[in-house]
DNA sequence: TATAAAAATACAGTAGGCTGTATATTTGAA
DNA sequence: TTCAAATATACAGCCTACTGTATTTTTATA
C-alpha cells in the first residue's frame, strides 16, 4: 500500500488535533471518516501513539517535549532505509551520502536517536556530515548505524 | 526487509561503478560479496536497471541523460508517501505540507514528475507551494496527486 | 551462423508493515 | 469502589517489496 494511506492520515490526524475539537478517539474516527479515511478505533490508538499525542481536558496535545522513552532508533532505521547510500568514515568523522536532497530528513532522524556519540551533524543536500569527538566514538556510531541496516 | 539493504547496495553500486572498473555483473558480484553485501545476478540486473546504468566499453554509466520513457511517478508516489501531509488547495494555487525538512525532497519529486499542469514549485522547510497557470489546472493536478496516494 | 558468456525474467518463497477483529486494560465519573 | 467509556493490544490476515532459483533471451565473438 506504499503507506500513502498512513502518512496522509496522520497528516489530517494533526490537523483536525489541531483544531482542539476532538473529544476522543471514536470522534476522531468519525471526522476522518467524515472526509473518506475509514479506520478503525484500534488504528487511530496506534496512529496517536505513533504521533506521540496525548490526551488532554482539551483534546489531544502533542508530547514531544515530554521525555523520550520510545526507541529511538525506529525512526532511524526507515530514514536509512530510505535515504542512505553510502557511509564514509574519516577520523572523527563520519559522512553519509544520500540521493539529492536526502540529507535533511536522514540528519533529522539521525538527531532524533539521540546517540551518545554525536557532538553535532551538518546536512547539505545529499550529504550528512557527524562530527564525533574521537575516532573511537565515530567507530562505535558507525558500528551502531550499520547495525541498523539489515 | 525494510529494504535498508536495498537502497544501501544501490549506493555501493554507484561507487563502484563510478570507479569504473566493473567488468559485468558477476565481477560485480563478487566486489559487493567482499564487502559483506551478498546477492546474486538476478538482483544485480534489476538493481542496474533500477539505477538506469547501462554498460558501456569501460564499464556502466548513467543513462540518466538518455530519454526519460520511465513512468516519473513512482518516485513521486514515494516521495507522497513519505511526506505528505496535507493538500490544500487555493485557486491556482496548491499547498502541500510535510513535516519539518520534508518540502524540498517533495518539491524535487513533484518537479520530476514534469507534470504538464505546474507552472512552477517553491519549497520551504514543510511546505511545498505549487503554481499552476489557473484554477483549472490547479484542480486536474489536484486530481493526479490524489490519485497517487491510495 | 554457432556458441558461450552475460543479462534479463518468470516463478515462488519470505518477510515486514499495516489494519481489522476481538479482547483486555485503563481511566474517570458517580 | 464500581461501572461504563475510552484506550490499548494480542492475534491473524492481507498485501507488497524484495530476492533467489532456474530458465530464457540477448550479446558478442569466433
Amino acid at each position: 500500500m506504499l503507506s500513502a494511506g498512513k502518512t496522509f492520515r496522520h497528516g489530517q490526524i494533526l490537523r483536525l488535533v489541531s483544531d482542539g475539537s476532538i473529544a476522543n478517539q471514536e470522534d476522531l474516527r468519525r471526522r476522518l471518516a467524515a472526509q473518506r479515511l475509514r479506520v478503525t478505533q484500534a488504528t487511530l490508538s496506534r496512529d496517536l501513539q505513533e504521533l506521540r499525542l496525548i490526551k488532554t481536558q482539551r483534546g489531544y496535545k502533542s508530547a514531544s517535549t515530554l521525555p523520550d522513552d520510545q526507541s529511538p532508533e525506529r525512526p532511524l532505521a526507515r530514514a536509512l532505509g530510505e535515504f542512505l547510500l553510502d557511509i564514509r568514515p574519516a577520523e572523527n568523522l563520519l559522512v553519509l551520502k544520500t540521493p539529492p536532497s536526502g540529507a535533511q530528513p536522514l540528519a533529522a532522524a539521525v538527531d532524533g536517536a539521540k546517540f551518545p556519540e554525536i557532538a553535532g551533524t551538518i546536512a547539505g543536500d545529499d550529504t550528512v556530515l557527524i562530527i564525533t569527538p574521537n575516532k573511537k566514538s565515530r567507530e562505535s556510531l558507525q558500528r551502531r548505524i550499520e547495525a541498523l541496516l539489515k
